[in-house]
RNA sequence: GGUUCCGUAGCUCAGUGGAUAGAGCAACAGCCUUCUAAGCUGUGGGUCGCGCGUUCGAAUCGCGCCGGAAUCACCA
């Protein structure tokens, strides 16, 4: 609000002053420094061409001007070319009784549809390290557009079919003894990525033994009996063998089970699932389509291909020549299938940034079949996250679980908050929420304060602390705001505004809070939680310097102390706000 | 080799055309008989990978090098 004031009057002030006809977006208006006077600083560099002056000059004059017209100023002080602006203290107090009740953005974007798939997990394996950035930035940056005004829907493609699923199906067949999650208490997800794990050692073994045997080692993969079961068993799969049929549906039902539970315990959600064995097919007939308008051609073995040459990129396979589909061909389906269900302005795809080709070889591919979804795709590309050995893998054990890393997180805030010694006063049930709230707060705010595209390192034992800039530093802030609250019941008061000077520290908090709106348009037009992550930790650290130097209820003069309780309630009101979209929860103690 | 992304303090990260480049962690020194000390204040710590260019002004933009990651599969 501030910066359309000060725009406004600024083009203003050129044309006045200079006669000169400027845009809007080329002013450079910023928060001013902390070491110099003022709560909002013009850059008048540019303007010393208009005004034949030197950027004091012309710092002094437009200052002037501004003073005089704009309203909201009360002072101002050029140093070298910047121009730094004091707001009265008077537009402060209007402004906070203005936003006195619950928090809301100003929203004033042009509202579009939005998809945003997310998650998208096999159904062969429990969910990791790696799931969880994916999960918390699919579902930070859908409320972040939810808050900027759009209409949002969040969608998981849920990959249940494939050779994979084969792998843990059959090694269960095999060695699993008829073994169910409630008979061996495990989590149903877990179970079977027991049994994938199991598969795959089984299989080395026999790779081994044909080695030995004189083989080579690719042929030994390909010859290897599990696989050719396996393989077999996809076969049967398609074809709709009631056996295998059966043996999918359970497996994979303990998987969505157990699923469930991660997801709830993250506190994310999907209007819709999909199920790639229900959308698989979709994409053949896209390809028969393009083919028989002559956009994609054959080769003599009847496999299908686009030739992207003249992008620069190279010939890609769609469809093999058994007339088997690959993961492009269903990936087009996919596509078409959702844009023709919910038209959507755009359909943003949460993905890792391993998988920029393929994305960009999708849209290419749409493109050429003329097909409406092209344009509207966007792939949301993402860092990997390392740890401090290198990389996670599966077969070699260090992936950290999902699960097993939130108990980790949980069984940690229990331990710090035993040594800050504050658990008296609150019961077993309150006790053990807190603890998770905390933990997941450290866990949630320490992923998403990093740039999704920057590629970030995760350390198991020492990465996820308790103080400085975490999760729980905000949280405290928040609790501690809301303790202000509950004693300040019923002592609240009118204030005069004319009895009210305001102090640098009051006046930071303030500044922050009145760029929220700002901030969140950045976050959604980047799709950037990292945005939102680090205005809340300066906000928080605003708001705790501003309270161990001033007093709040201590106060005695009661329009002082009315207009303090009213400064931190924004401010808890904002911490709250915002820690909800990147999926934080807010404590009223801790 | 081609393409894309990254390189900022010992470590983890902000900052992406403006002022003397910022935080946290780690180290050191202070602040709880006073509204929640998961807090606050201070000290030390930098060739913003290197070079050239554009600009009144470059960590930020362009070009070239160096280093790292991903990808270029009839895996998904």
């Amino acid at each position: 609000m501030l910066n359309e004031i000060l725009t406004h009057h600024a083009l203003e002030a050129l044309r006045v002053l200079y006669g000169q006809e400027a845009a809007g977006d080329d002013l450079q208006i910023q928060k001013t420094r902390k070491e110099f006077e003022g709560d909002l600083t013009l850059v008048v560099f540019p303007y010393t061409r208009l005004s034949r002056k030197s950027p004091e000059d012309t710092g002094r004059q437009m200052g002037d001007y501004l003073l005089e017209h704009a309203g909201v100023f009360c002072r101002y002080n050029v140093v070298k070319g910047f121009l730094n602006l004091v707001v009265q203290d008077s537009w402060w107090l209007e402004y906070l009784e203005q936003n006195g009740g619950e928090y809301r953005p100003s929203g004033d974007v042009e509202p579009s549809r939005i998809l945003i798939e997310f998650s998208s997990p096999n159904t062969n394996k429990p969910l990791h390290l790696g799931h969880i950035r994916n999960n918390l930035l699919g579902w930070s940056v859908s409320r972040i557009l939810e808050a900027a005004g759009h209409e949002v829907y969040r969608v998981n493609l849920v990959n249940d079919r494939g050779i994979h699923i084969c792998k843990s199906m059959l090694a269960w067949k095999r060695w699993g003894q008829g073994l169910t999650p409630e008979q061996c208490g495990k989590k149903g997800d877990h179970l079977v990525g027991d049994f994938y794990v199991l598969f795959d050692r089984h299989y080395k073994e026999e790779i081994a033994t044909l080695v030995a045997e004189g083989m080579n080692e690719e042929e030994a993969a390909r010859q290897a009996p599990l696989i050719q079961e396996a393989q077999a068993m996809l076969k049967a799969w398609e074809e709709g063998d009631e056996e295998v049929r059966n043996l999918w549906q359970m497996m994979n039902a303990w998987v969505y089970s157990g699923f469930e539970e991660t997801y709830k315990r993250l506190g994310i959600s999907f209007h819709k699932t999909y199920y790639e064995s229900d959308t698989y097919l979709y994409g053949k007939e896209l390809v028969g389509e393009g083919l028989k308008r002559g956009l994609l051609f054959q080769k003599e073995d009847g496999s299908v291909w686009i030739d992207l040459t003249d992008e620069g990129l190279d010939e890609k396979l769609l469809l093999r020549a058994d007339g088997t589909s690959v993961y492009m061909t269903q990936d087009l389906g996919t596509a078409e299938l959702r844009y023709a269900g919910y038209h959507p302005d755009r359909m943003v795809y949460v993905v890792g940034n391993e998988q920029n080709y393929h994305f960009d070889v999708l849209k290419k591919v749409l493109k050429r079949l003329e097909k409406n979804s092209a344009t509207a795709i966007y792939h949301l590309s993402y860092g990997m996250v390392e740890l401090p050995h290198g990389k996670m893998k599966s077969r070699e054990g260090t992936v950290v679980d999902a699960d097993a890393l939130m108990d980790e997180m949980e069984t940690t805030a229990r331990e710090m908050t035993e040594s800050l010694g504050k658990t008296a006063g609150s019961g077993a049930e309150e006790a053990q929420q807190l603890y998770r709230t905390v933990g997941l707060g450290a866990l949630k705010y320490f992923i998403l304060k990093v740039d999704p595209e920057k590629n970030m390192l995760f350390n198991p034992v020492e990465s996820v602390d308790f103080d400085g800039n975490t999760g729980p530093f905000i949280q405290y802030t928040h609790a501690r705001i809301s303790s202000l609250m509950r004693k300040a019941e019923g002592i609240r008061v009118e204030r005069k505004k004319e009895a009210v000077t305001m102090l640098p520290e009051e006046r930071e908090v303030l500044i922050l809070c009145h760029d929220a709106d700002a901030v969140l348009k950045k976050a959604a037009a980047g799709m950037s939680p990292a945005h939102i992550a680090n205005y809340l930790y300066e906000l928080a650290r605003a708001y705790n310097t501003f309270y161990q130097k001033i007093p709040v209820l201590k106060e005695e003069d009661a329009d002082l102390r009315s207009f303090r309780l009213e400064l931190s309630a924004l401010c808890g009101r904002i911490l709250k706000y915002y820690l909800d979209l990147l999926g934080i929860e807010a404590p009223e103690r801790m």
